[in-house]
DNA sequence: CTCTGGCACTCGACTGTAGCGAGTGCCAGT
DNA sequence: ACTGGCACTCGCTACAGTCGAGTGCCAGAG
């Protein structure tokens, strides 16, 4: 396990050069490229060292080397600083983003943004409705027995859904029920409503049970069960850039795994106290996904965090410029909806 | 262009071989696939004549045939029956098509059921605001100086919009506005809302005036000009199926042109009296989609069109069998419209 | 006039061989 | 511990040769 400095410094050249150039890199390459202040002969042994311990291969003799997963891994802990954005991008975030009008305009503009800064393919996760509190609950009456309930969140999300009520329910009653169902639940964080929703039905006035009832079980079926996670997706053109040279020439797995919102899911949306997340390569729990890499991070005002985004791309990507740019456009969208 | 029985035929066995193996096809191999009843020497000869007319081509010399895009023109035109779908096809859309609870859901599966049957890619159009009238229009106060307008297309289709309100209004005010916009405006269809929109403005209590401007500002930015055509795709891994034959090796343009919503809504949202469209290669319009072929078509409830939709895949694709789910697709999504 | 069988021809796909050169591993020397 | 040198490996490219599918054309039969 006896890696000195230069040997990490070896590794730093490796990766670096073949995520500019990607093609293998050689010992020649590496020094007249890089000021290492040693010979051709002593990178040999040092990669011969490296690729006994994992971090690069040759993907046949007399090839230069390639970075494996494990090297990009030690790359990005311990041998890449974050590279700080220019003054420049940061104002092209800010003013890209300062222009959205609404929580949706807020969501895609994010999601190109990210797709175009890092020329990879990025994913947003709309504000989750469990970590949101609830503002504002509004029950629109279309006909005596259906009703349209909209919920409003502290983000900005809004959800609606089309309620069938059992039986006829009197305009006045409508107002009944929206002045209860507000009161116990505006400010009440979403995912806790469930046991305070079952409360409901127990105080309401008796003829209003029945439609308490159904309301209440939509209500959570919206906020909890189905729909509730969102994400919106762009960049996948990025996929086809690499000339098929990433992704061992099919792009199928993945584009099959960008298809599916759970799978989305769970690339960004377990977010933790750490602020931010890298998965190389086999790292990757989804088999499609095993000749991608994944930065992602969570999001929110302040301190809270209410959803994921990231970017995807093929494991030869620019990790620090990648970290950074997903850093800052998720603290800047923060501080977006911290203000709203 | 003297084109006989026969010579039509050759160019349909052409056509339907070629879509199958997806090599180019000899005149040999015709005569033993197709019963046509003449040698390979007549056929060639027919080849020579279907060639110089531009309906085949051939990759090289000495290499089969190959149909241009004009020959499968000529085959979807004049060729090619419908073929109806098998009664277990027929269920399963239904079955499938029947469980959503709602109109994103509704399209949601259509996009989905599209793209699995038709194994390519599929793109719907959600009802369009414009061809749609409002069922309702609600005004829910967030703070006193900020609206939610929520507007209730008889389609189902629900839209939001944050409204900043110049200066603070009175609840009762609210539900005053509230009743005369829905006075005034339930019922019409929303591209003709923007004359009644500003005589709202003049109508309203000369207090509300102020709130009103911007109330109306909003709701017409929001009906007719923003947003009000949204799109779903999904089955974009169908795309990376033909190893890279179809779309001569490159999908970068075709998925460029498809993050593009205003792309998406050329392909299939330009809905004309005529039921169904082909789009074959060079037809579309689209220069990055000029290897792709589309079959859109319109839907609604009952003969009204409130949106399209369609798939895109190579030029060497079953125009029958797609032409026969999209129309059947689009039909039942219509009825599903019709019902509720 | 139409169709057919035959024949020469074309040209891409595949195979085998050879030379080149980038890159390596090893070793002896400083 | 580093370096220069050297033999070796092996993928890549070019070139020649073969094979065969498929064609166009033509003369002859119906």
């Amino acid at each position: 396990m006896g890696l000195d400095d230069r040997k990490l410094a070896v590794l730093r050249a490796i990766v670096e050069d073949y995520v500019a150039t990607q093609e293998p890199v050689g010992s020649k390459a590496l020094v007249e490229r890089h000021q290492l202040g040693v010979s051709p002969a002593t990178v040999r042994n040092d990669m011969a060292v490296l690729e006994e311990e994992g971090y690069i291969r040759q993907p046949h003799t007399s090839a230069g080397r390639v970075p494996t997963d494990r090297g990009y891994r030690l790359f990005v802990d311990r041998l890449s600083r974050v590279k700080p954005l220019s003054p420049a991008e940061r104002r092209a975030i800010e003013r890209f983003l300062a222009g959205a009008v609404d929580l949706d305009d807020v969501v895609h503009r994010t999601v190109r943004l990210l797709a175009q800064l890092t020329r990879q393919v990025a994913v947003v996760q709309y504000p989750s409705l469990a970590r949101s509190r609830v503002r504002h609950l509004e029950l629109v009456p279309i006909s005596t027995t259906r009703l349209m309930l909209v919920v409003i969140a502290d983000t900005g999300r809004v959800e609606q859904r089309l309620v069938e009520l059992p039986a006829p329910v009197h305009a006045d009653d409508v107002i009944d029920l929206r002045r209860t169902v507000n009161e116990k639940l505006v400010g009440i964080q979403l995912s806790e409503t469930p046991p305070l929703v079952q409360a409901l039905i127990d105080e309401c006035a008796t003829h209003l049970r029945g439609a308490m009832t159904t309301l209440s079980t939509v209500l959570l079926e919206t906020l909890v069960e189905r729909h509730e996670e969102r994400i919106a997706l762009a960049g996948t053109a990025n996929l086809a850039r690499g000339g098929l040279l990433d992704f061992q020439g099919s792009l199928r797995p993945i584009l099959e795994a960008l298809e599916e919102e759970v799978v989305l899911l769970k690339l960004i949306g377990e977010v933790e106290p750490s602020t931010l997340r890298v998965r190389i390569g086999d790292e990757n729990e989804i088999d499609n996904l095993r000749a991608a890499s994944v930065v992602s991070t969570g999001y929110g005002p302040g301190a809270v965090i209410v959803g994921g985004m990231g970017v995807l791309g093929p494991t030869r990507m620019d990790y620090p410029g990648t970290i950074a740019t997903v850093r800052a456009v998720a603290r800047y969208v923060g501080e977006l909806l911290a203000q709203n």
